[in-house]
DNA sequence: CTCTCTGCAAAGCATTTGCACATTG
DNA sequence: CAATGTGCAAATGCTTTGCAGAGAG
């Protein structure tokens, strides 16, 4: 199979390197925050026996090799996306669109709280839920709020 | 039915006051994070036939009124609380204990960044994940990390 | 007395898993 | 070729829901 610079990490790994697993960072790479649902219908344009097992088998891999972050909110699916840079999550609770955003300060704050409480292997999340600019217009349109 | 002061958001809403309701109110009442699970436990030592789907179907309504606030990490069950201050989750890796903690900065750098975005009527919640240091040196017990 | 609530059991949905065959290194 | 990965389908775990009888106001 041709080897793209994606496809290192997993080389690295212990992983091996199939197609299914090509494809699922294939299907990441352009950005956005895709359900397990959302990478199977990419996939299956390029494999369409892909299952979901599959997909879900593969994303756990990739999380735990580091190349991709998962993401949740309450009950909803778990979104996943590449794993970048560290930054936080803006969710419109009408539409479910999700943007990046970055708070460089609250590593700060966050790693003071966390080691004043005497914990170590520290990790965290922000996500902010709010509407956004889109509904907001859509719902003047409506109504009148 | 004999009404405490606990009780009297819902006697406010248009929701009626049960036994069950404020049964969940009183298991909710001693503090911690409980799953519903827990809850029904909890409430089954009073009212031994109450089921699951009443917990859910009440901590919906409490969640609504503002009495009860729900959290949830990763594809866990989700936990719920009293709803008394704006506070934030140190949850353990390994044991699932979770702490509140306070971080009074943290409502600055949230509305700038989402009305930098343009939305409105935000909510956040931050979720720090680490190992308390109860199972650190549990850990350290059995092997020699 | 009416409307809401509850218990029960079944359904729903996202995710995980056992197994026999296919593929990778 | 030995170890790992995959598709399929069934199982799981949390949560939600339809319904007929019980309880609140």
């Amino acid at each position: 199979m041709e080897v793209k610079a994606a496809d290192v990490g997993l080389l690295q790994s212990r992983y091996r390197l199939t197609k299914q697993r090509a494809a699922v960072l294939r299907a990441l790479s352009g950005g956005g925050h895709l359900s397990a649902e959302g990478i199977l219908h990419r996939v299956r344009e390029e494999i369409p026996a892909v299952s979901l097992g599959t997909i879900y088998r593969t994303l756990e891999i990739l999380r735990a090799i580091g190349l991709v972050q998962a993401f949740t909110h309450g009950g909803d699916a778990a979104r996943y996306e590449a794993a970048l840079d560290k930054h936080h999550h803006l969710l419109c609770s009408q539409c479910r669109h999700v943007l990046n955003v970055h708070a460089p300060e609250l590593a700060r704050i966050v790693y003071e709280v966390a080691s004043a409480e005497n914990f170590d292997q520290v990790d965290y999340s922000l996500t902010i839920v709010g509407r956004c600019a889109r509904c907001a217009t859509a719902a003047r349109t409506v109504s009148n709020n």
